[in-house]
DNA sequence: GGTTAGCACTCGACGAACGAGAGTGCTAAC
DNA sequence: GTTAGCACTCTCGTTCGTCGAGTGCTAACC
């Protein structure tokens, strides 16, 4: 799956050229005329609307026609139907998002302190910031957004803690130096005291402390020889460990926000695919997969099923990375109408991601 | 408002009449035929149909139109538009519903024992439980499910633990009699050992242990004075406590389940409306508000604007308790639109509600 | 050679007209 | 009290023609 090849495509469009037409300036102008009307109608557009709404240097519309017709040849655009206006392809959002990278939007001032207003909070525990966030950008790009904390593989235990919470169960906390697992049962003997469970809980976490969540594994047989005494606490505390390391390839923490604003887009007016498009929000394994990737860059843009999945046919995600605490990535991931309002978007993520690093790490 | 005032109806109908016409068995026959078609098929319904796909003793579908104006009259029907058929009215299903209640219907064998199954587990947190409980129950009657356990303010306390998650940030677990609130932090004196706040918490759980959540409040200042040595500890601490006594008359865990499910019915095929739907279920206080009041009735039927949110305008709501542990009561609420499968969902609603008061008390 | 005016052509959207079908209410007869 | 018969109403789907937006091509223009 490839997601990013911009790149590689102006160099080839800009010097081979396809059947001998090269892709200019004034070609690009217009492109991006066409995107921006149809980001904003979904409605395709015709070569008069862009004479009369763009500036395109007092061009006549046959000439736009004529550079449409060659941007059809080229890629960047489709016909529904002959005698409909024309729509952008794929790849014309690529190439139109890759040159607003270039110049990288920045958000006014007023929104920028409204969103850092949102994320303001006295808050640490990494779940309600990563919600918090998500409400955040679902709310200021009107889209659906998604945050994911970063993989939980990778994390160094800081402690563990067992807490009665009834005659036979214990709550197991787990402190790791980026999150907090905080949602671990184990069962325990109804004999031992708070005490007990605290001394368990201090052996457990001296033993573990500093150890990465990908390597307890070694650990954990040597604790359950040293700790002869309490071996059946041991047994099924050393399970739920366990279970945690195992899961943590996958595990992260994601929120989801804003999901029915899809409904607002006539892309989905109709039900059936809304439904199954908000059904595809609910399986975490989806989102994560969305998320997961090449978290190396900074931004990822990804169109049509290029998401890995049909319910997105008509969206496009864009996702950003940002700092969880020294180098542990998370990402947050928007996701709307493949017309999106890239522009919009990308510099909401950047402000977020901006903040939500800093205030993870200050 | 006055959500269940079918026994009032009912004598009034069948003894005074109104305008000399008077509910008779026939008449009821008439009205179920009705109401079972239109719930099927969500089409007006006719005359012939009845006579048709339904077994009314042989009647004539001019009997039945004349039977129909009557139950018209009487405030049971209701017509879209001359030369549709007839809908019944919020009335008819109130009437329908209490007599499914006298024969109170019972699920398959399979399908309470499917139910069942997805509530077995291990898992003995009231939260863990009751999103299972509104998965199953959303899952086995295609509509939204909300689930909320018992109001905190009459629990009472078992015991408080405060564990350090970081250098200044403590999580506070308060355990009472029927729910394990974990989800509160408190800022520490970075000084303080583990040793410390192990201590502090055993205090906390001395004091407070057994006290009811509405009254921790007297105790709260006591335990100020009686704690010197910890003094600002205390005061974030007894700050957390005050909050969650604050929050207690309104707080429930709350649960919910399938609410893309309305989307499968043609009342809510128009995509605003169904995200206002959508957008209602995010609002907490909306859903409280809806499963808050008879708590005392086994069953509650809210239809249309008696739900008291403009968005649920073509919904109903039937909600069921459960016991959570001792007399505390939680509550299960089916919403659908107004047609729903009522004996269905009543037969689901009292499979689920007497496994989970058996589940949680035994 | 690039640009543009002009023109024929295509195709979807929209609305009017129309018939079919479902349903009603009324009347008169059983 | 029940029912057959009938006139009437209203919705829905279809057809059909018109309108308008948009295209592509050609020929003229600078």
């Amino acid at each position: 799956m490839r997601t990013w090849f911009v790149r590689e495509l102006i160099m080839e469009i800009l010097q081979k050229g396809v059947g001998g037409m090269e892709m200019d300036e004034r070609k690009l102008r217009i492109l991006h005329a066409i995107i921006d009307d149809y980001i904003l109608t979904a409605i395709p557009v015709g070569s008069r609307t862009i004479t009369k709404k763009y500036d395109v240097g007092g061009l006549s519309s046959a000439t736009i026609r004529n550079e449409m017709s060659d941007l059809e040849a080229l890629g960047y655009l489709d016909q529904p139907h002959t005698s409909a206006g024309r729509i952008p392809s794929a790849k014309a959002y690529r190439l139109y998002v890759e040159s607003l990278l270039q110049n990288s939007p920045q958000l006014s001032a007023l929104e920028a302190s409204k969103l850092r207003g949102h994320l303001r909070t006295r808050e640490r525990q990494l779940g309600e910031l990563i919600r918090r966030a998500a409400d955040a950008v679902a709310g200021a790009t009107n889209y659906t957004t998604v945050v994911a904390g970063p993989k939980a593989l990778d994390m160094r235990v800081k402690s563990v803690q067992l807490v009665q919470v009834a005659s036979e169960t214990a709550l197991m906390i787990l402190v790791t130096d980026a999150a907090v697992f905080k949602d671990t049962t184990v069962s325990v003997d109804p004999e031992l005291s708070p005490e007990d469970l605290f001394q368990v809980s201090r052996l457990l976490t001296d033993h573990l402390s500093g150890r990465l969540i990908s390597d307890m594994g070694g650990c954990l047989n040597a604790l359950l020889s040293v700790l002869g005494e309490h071996t059946r606490l041991m047994q099924t505390v050393l399970d739920a460990l366990g279970r945690i390391e195992l899961e943590a390839t996958t595990t992260r923490e994601i929120a989801v926000s804003g999901g029915t604003n899809i409904l607002h887009y006539p892309e989905y007016s109709d039900t059936a695919k809304a439904r199954a498009f908000l059904n595809a929000l609910e399986t975490r394994e989806k989102l994560r997969a969305l998320l997961t990737g090449s978290q190396s860059m900074a931004f990822t843009l990804r169109i049509g099923l290029e998401t890995g999945m049909s319910e997105m046919e008509d969206c496009a995600v864009v996702t950003a990375s940002y700092q969880v605490s020294g180098d542990h990535l998370g990402t947050i991931g928007v996701i709307g109408p493949a017309r999106m309002r890239y522009g919009h978007v990308l510099s909401v993520l950047n402000c977020v991601g901006k903040s939500l690093s800093e205030l993870l790490n200050g």
